[in-house]
DNA sequence: GCACAGGTAGATT
DNA sequence: AATCTACCTGTG
């Protein structure tokens, strides 16, 4: 059987990712569909699949056969938020008089914010509460096995909230979604009542498009942040979940400061782009760049 | 067997 | 208004 996928070719203008810093921001968390398979990632968003491999210092991606080239270029350039310049963003950044964030510049140099499409951000972020991140990917697979579109390749697509509101319950809980299959169900019958509703969200000025995400049954702040950050390129939402949280408060030394407290010193410390910082510090507390003791 | 994992919502103080 | 606790399930 003759691989599905076309010959690879350079992406001119590719974003200037390093090598670690396009593994941190394919697989460490702002999405989910993307695994590693030899030299090369492997990766689905909408009905797009696409292969990226760092060689040589270009990047180089193959496109499934059958899937139209020129849109899936496209596609990757939106993905990917090439209109936004992240090496200026690092700059403005306040690393010069924070070490801690310095640190984590130093090493994910390159590394970017996703610009994944909205409504797939809102699924992935809804499966991903009290789960590690291969186990978020395996139930995206197994519910895009069971509910998506065929694509290109034989895989699927993510279903969409149409799909959702009509499977059931039960059926989502088959796919190991536990507890977060009733808020799953839950939000995907309010979409499907609300035609447009998550469009206009998508399109609502930072603060008011939270506002309406927090009115869906499973999201809290953490996940509307991510769901802002990741899947509507707001740079300035900054969620917080247990490995920020910790970082905020054991290596700035904000002990005994509650949540809505450390979102005001992150807005204040970090500024428009918090978001951007927070991924910076995420990825540096996972890999242990910053010191594990002043994370206890 | 049992604690714990990139949270949230509802109950209880 | 702050602080518990239940909620599913895979992993160590």
């Amino acid at each position: 059987m003759p691989s599905p996928f076309g010959p690879w070719q350079v992406w001119q203008d590719a974003p200037p990712f390093t090598a670690v810093s396009l593994v941190e921001t394919l697989d460490g968390g702002q999405a989910f569909r993307w695994r590693r398979s030899g030299d090369f990632f492997e990766g689905r968003w909408g009905r797009h699949v696409v292969r990226l491999r760092y060689a040589a210092g270009q990047l180089g991606y193959a496109v499934a056969e059958g899937s139209d080239t020129a849109t899936t270029e496209q596609a990757l350039r939106t993905y990917f938020a090439t209109g936004t310049d992240f090496e200026a963003l690092t700059e403005t950044l306040p690393w010069r008089s924070d070490p801690v964030l310095a640190a984590a510049v130093q090493h994910f140099r390159g590394l970017r914010i996703l610009r994944q499409p909205f409504s797939e951000t809102l699924f992935c972020f809804l499966c991903s509460s009290t789960k590690q991140i291969p186990q978020i990917k395996t139930i995206c697979e197994t519910v895009a096995r069971d509910l998506g579109e065929p694509l290109a390749d034989g895989s699927h697509a993510l279903p969409g909230w149409d799909a959702l509101a009509e499977c059931g319950e039960p059926r989502l809980r088959a796919a190991k979604l536990g507890y977060r299959a009733r808020y799953i169900h839950q939000t995907a019958r309010f979409l499907a009542s609300q035609p447009g509703w998550l469009e206009a969200t998508e399109a609502a000025p930072t603060e008011e498009a939270r506002a309406r995400l927090l009115e869906l049954p499973g999201v809290g702040r953490k996940i509307a942040d991510c769901v802002l950050l990741f899947g509507a390129g707001r740079l300035e939402a900054f969620p917080i979940d247990t490995w920020v949280e910790k970082i905020l408060t054991c290596a700035y030394q904000l002990q005994g400061w509650k949540l809505p407290q450390l979102q005001d010193f992150a807005r204040i410390h970090f500024g428009e782009t918090a978001g951007y910082a927070q991924q910076y510090l995420f990825a540096a507390a996972r890999a242990g760049v910053i010191a594990q003791h002043k994370l206890d």
